[in-house]
DNA sequence: TGGCTAGTTGACGTTTACGTCAACGTAATA
DNA sequence: TATTACGTTGACGTAAACGTCAACTAGCCA
């Protein structure tokens, strides 16, 4: 198989390890970490990892989840939200409370950094008013 | 010394550790590791901790950072840019490029929560829909 | 065919941020 | 004065999230 060919497939391009690796800036070892604990599937090819333009998109939401200080357990549940399972009427219900919880999540940290920044002016403010006084 | 005395003084209203505890909702175990780590640096009656105002604040914002997702070596250095060292010019200038910086990590971090926003509300609209169709 | 590159699977180590005792001190209270 | 509540200092334990080997495999290229 020639590169070409193997970059991409019926559903988009596809990955190998490495690639994520240098794409994301992070390592193999953690891309595997994070399929050990159950937020990747990729396809195999031999014993090889292929990763679709799913994978993509659910490390890029680990690696959000990272940012904003979520542990690797509440990006997990982020995922399995997003990923439709069983789709009666109560799986249906439970998803919609996750996405509540989820907002109030991030409504929460919105509010710390509003704050965190407005702290972040008072200080730079003093500092260059003292500035001035030299 | 009675509950009145011992709860002000000159500087504002002054707490026990459990005090501390129960306001924030942390352990005192949590606190005491805190000041271990140079974040907090309560007075002593005897051998019993007195926290100041200045204490409150501080443990304030360690939490604040915490649900940020910032470790403590980053809140310290938060905590450690707000107490005003030796105050010459290059000091100044190493501050606020820190002010800076913790800036960008917040300018960032609001982006990501934008984005996890659209996407719950996208995927809220997905699933009321197919609610809709049963 | 030998070596290079990229990938794999264990297995153990490490850092961060506390939790969880145990053993003790001290002050108010019954 | 004995108990209860609150506090203290070690010391060891623990969960999360990987890092760091070591030993192996499989494809490609001179």
């Amino acid at each position: 198989m020639t590169k070409e060919i193997l970059g991409h497939e019926a559903g988009g391009t596809i990955y190998t390890i490495s690639d994520l690796s240098q794409r994301f800036d992070v390592t193999t070892r953690a891309i595997r970490f994070y399929e050990s604990e159950g937020m990747l599937s990729p396809q195999r090819q031999g014993q090889k990892r292929l990763y679709s333009q799913r994978d993509y998109i659910t490390l890029k939401l680990i690696l959000r989840g990272k940012r904003l200080g979520w542990s690797l357990a509440q990006s997990r549940e982020l995922i399995q939200m997003y990923n439709p399972a069983k789709n009666n009427q109560a799986q249906y219900e439970k998803v919609l409370e996750m996405v509540q919880q989820s907002r109030e999540r991030l409504q929460q940290q919105l509010s710390d950094i509003e704050t965190m920044m407005d702290e972040l002016d008072n200080h730079e403010s003093q500092i260059r008013d003292a500035m001035k006084k030299i």
